[in-house]
DNA sequence: CTGCAGTCTGGACCCAGGTCCAGAGTCAAG
DNA sequence: CTTGACTCTGGACCTGGGTCCAGACTGCAG
């Protein structure tokens, strides 16, 4: 162990084929080792990365800001780490903030819409219809 | 009045003419009548009907939902709209909670951080290396 | 040695929701 | 009539994060 196909490191990273080689194409992953053949070998250090990259992924952050993040703690500044991770904390509540704002809409509507009768009465359609509303 | 120009109308409606003519080649606007020249011209409804896309829009609905709630407005089915509504308002309930579970891991790392010191003992960068976590 | 599974490449394609373009024709103010 | 703003068309392009493909080659079990 410890030489890996891309074959056997995909599966063990829990990720596509396709997407190490996509990963290596856009240099977030460095240029992988070859045999002979032209086949890709992987150590235990590309595996550590390509988890890396997983959880990441899984707090949210672009393949952009992964990139960036691998180059910080490759260079071990903890210090831009954290504001990364704090600017990325601030997207995510933002994110929430405006669906919070369209789930009080869309409670208000539905709660409001009796579910039958005329069409007229309907908050849902007036609301989506009338000249007033933003 | 009531005889608009796509732009005339682009404008009332806050949208780009080319989004008026891209809604109407994929089927959420009917084709628009012509002048003798081609040039579109739209009514009154017409612009009811856009303005009720872009505030669906602004609900969180895609406009392949869109193009069904106007077909349940013509249709005047009033169950079905608010069934709609319920099924998106629960699509936007799980966004919020996958988002909720994101900060929540975010906070607890950045929290955690002193921000300086060791990368070692940095608990963003060792929570995104170790073995242990999904 | 055979046969099948694995891997290689470059490039096309996917999703949504548009945006932009060139080249041609049109409308309206002055 | 001229000029500038508007509109027409079909098609290419954009973002992000992959996914799929054909055709050729390789690795390994039996």
């Amino acid at each position: 162990m410890d030489s890996l196909s891309i074959g056997q490191l995909a599966k063990q990273a829990a990720v596509a084929i396709d997407t190490v080689r996509y990963y290596e194409r856009s240099g977030l992953l460095a240029p992988a080792g070859r045999l002979a053949s032209g086949y890709r070998r992987y150590g235990a250090s590309e595996l550590k990365r390509l988890r890396f990259i997983r959880r990441a992924k899984a707090l949210g952050f672009t393949l952009e800001e992964i990139a960036s993040l691998l180059t910080l703690s490759d260079e071990r500044d903890v210090a831009k780490v954290k504001q990364t991770a704090e600017l990325k904390l601030a997207d995510i509540q933002h994110r929430i903030d405006e669906l919070e704002r369209i789930r009080s809409g869309l409670k208000a509507l539905t709660a409001a819409c009796p579910g039958h009768g005329r069409a007229e009465a309907c908050p849902i359609l007036n609301a989506l219809s009338q000249e007033s509303a933003s």
